[in-house]
DNA sequence: AAACTCTACAACCGCCTATCT
DNA sequence: GAGATAGGCGGTTGTAGAGTT
């Protein structure tokens, strides 16, 4: 007798999302917020498994995920967090806002453990490599000036560097954490709360087709002059997915707008717009 | 231009944990 | 306290697109 499984699998979607489902969870969760994944295909109109509507959400339609490859920063704070707190993904994304464990543990595959295996460093223990098992190159490296300075040393460094950064009374990200904030505290979101799109980011990864110009014929259930400033930005490229990240509060009776402790506001253009549209 | 290989990342699977009854 | 259930996590797989032959 095996566990059951998490729902009735028989006649369920699989595959990539179709621009049309992620265009019906948003519709929902905006709508209704987080509530009861198992319910919310059945809700939302969706032959997915609640399981897979709460991944889609958490790590490609929350609007406030940031896209993109992750930032030099945000590279060594990986590792560093990596070095202290093993695979624990979602551990290591809490301390970054905006960004995913999946996102960070593909990253941390695909990128971060060749550059460490290149710069001698095992991945998984964060010490030199034993000699038999560096690359090549490195290898021809040691015999030539076995007492340089090699990059590994200076990873080292980079990590202490970051451990001195990680000073919550220093850095700007753990202030934002002790402020109460981190992605595995994301706010639900209200019908007072808003999502805005920014600027394309040109770093950004190729962002799923299935996801583009969703927010075009997005039907938001009561933000009606959300769409008016949507359309009023003249940066706003129907991108919807890639480019989500910014959260903002709106309060409708005193016309004010303020940003969710957390996010960064980094995007002046579209901060300076919002502001002088409302 | 076609076939093949590689890479990146979205999505799935199964297990674990917390919570509820 | 035990069993059931839902949510969360980390490992793995599938696939589209890019690069190479």
């Amino acid at each position: 007798m095996g566990r059951q499984p998490c729902c009735e699998k028989v006649g369920l979607k699989k595959g990539p999302w179709t621009a049309e489902e992620d265009k019906r969870l948003i519709n929902f969760i905006l709508t209704n917020g987080q509530c009861c994944w198992r319910a919310v295909p059945k809700l939302a109109g969706l032959l997915r498994c609640g399981k897979s509507c709460r991944l889609r959400w958490t790590n490609y339609l929350r609007p406030d995920l940031k896209r993109g490859l992750l930032s030099e920063y945000e590279e060594k704070m990986v590792i560093d967090l990596h070095a202290q707190l093993g695979n624990r993904w979602s551990k290591i994304a809490s301390h970054l806002p905006g960004r995913t464990d999946n996102e960070i543990k593909n990253h941390w595959n695909t990128h971060i453990k060749k550059k460490l295996r290149k710069m001698g460093i095992d991945p998984l223990t964060h010490k030199p490599l034993p000699a038999d098992q560096l690359p090549k190159e490195k290898q021809e490296d040691q015999q030539v000036s076995p007492s340089s300075e090699t990059e590994s040393s200076s990873m080292e460094s980079t990590i202490t560097e970051v451990n001195e950064e990680l000073n919550p009374d220093e850095d700007p990200l753990m202030e934002v954490i002790n402020n109460g904030f981190c992605t595995d505290e994301v706010p639900l979101i209200e019908p007072h709360e808003i999502s805005l799109v920014s600027a394309p980011c040109s770093s950004s990864s190729t962002p799923s087709s299935s996801s583009s110009s969703i927010i075009q014929e997005f039907d938001f259930p009561n933000f009606d002059w959300q769409c008016d400033i949507l359309n009023s930005l003249d940066f706003w490229d129907g991108d919807f997915s890639s480019s989500l990240d910014l959260l903002i509060n709106y309060d409708s009776d005193r016309n004010n707008v303020t940003p969710i402790p957390g996010i960064v506001w980094d995007q002046e253009p579209i901060r300076d717009s919002l502001f002088e549209l409302l």
